[in-house]
DNA sequence: ATAAACCCTGTACCATGATACAGGGTCAAG
DNA sequence: CTTGACCCTGTATCATGGTACAGGGTTTAT
């Protein structure tokens, strides 16, 4: 066979058929060539993306920002600088992402662990402890 | 004065006013006391509150879920063991996430770097590195 | 005591990310 | 050569997370 059916990269990638068409109408996916039916012939490498879609949405991610990650390379039209560029501005999201879910990480953690010992009563813990951490710059 | 007034909520914790009631009638925020004439007077915590949310939806938290977070704590209705419980499967989502951002990290830099060297014209170099560093359990 | 700025409820509308047909053609097995 | 599973396009619908009034009352500074 010359390239997975739609159905097959569905199933694969673990999303609905429409979902599949609507990935390529956004850009996720490209559009593939078709066989003389019409119909779609995905190469394998269209489940990886879609799941790399899937899970990039689970970290918050649009899934224009997903099409921008999916096309970050240099190409005829992307000068090598500007990829850099793209690729920097990323990392420094991913970090501030990662650092507030590693504070949120520890205060379940401290949650959980206070709460065997003596259960704390709190009116919100979560809030207490994440505050705690960060600058609040609350000005009137 | 007696609280702050949805204004002023609004902007400390950067949202819109429409932001802060919808927050209410989803649960992310408790229904605070109101004056007289009917006006919403919050706690300073609401700010906090607000921001969180905002935090953690970009992290892809779901209202629903955040609402979750946000009532995490033993009280007359819900058990330690419970609220343990929730923590724990909260922490395993959470350390999911920072490993694919770790990755997506690793790749993006990797990418900025690989660059700067020699210029890669990999289709798409994104896909390429998380794939294979990800066990893809692709059966037919 | 009056105007600007603010708040109330309720309902309508919007963008995003899907999901669900309708109406019709294609493929694969018996 | 038909029947069920599958694919096509196009359009409608849905859930989520807001945003925007309309119509009306309140606060505050002058």
């Amino acid at each position: 066979m010359k390239g997975l059916t739609i159905g097959q990269v569905a199933k694969r990638g673990e999303v609905n058929i429409e979902t599949v068409r609507y990935y390529e109408r956004q850009g996720l996916i490209p559009p593939p060539p078709r066989r003389e039916s019409g119909y779609r012939a995905y190469p394998e490498e269209t489940v990886n993306r879609v799941r790399f879609s899937k899970r990039a949405q689970e970290l918050g991610f649009s899934l224009k920002e997903i099409a921008e990650l999916l096309s970050l390379r240099v190409g005829p039209d992307t000068v090598c600088a500007d990829v850099r560029k793209r690729a920097v501005a990323k990392i420094a999201e991913i970090e501030q992402k990662m650092e507030t879910l590693e504070r949120m990480k520890e205060v379940l953690a401290g949650l959980a662990a206070e709460c065997e010992r003596r259960g704390p009563v709190s009116e919100c813990p979560i809030l207490e402890a994440m505050e705690s951490e960060e600058d609040v710059d609350a000005e009137g």
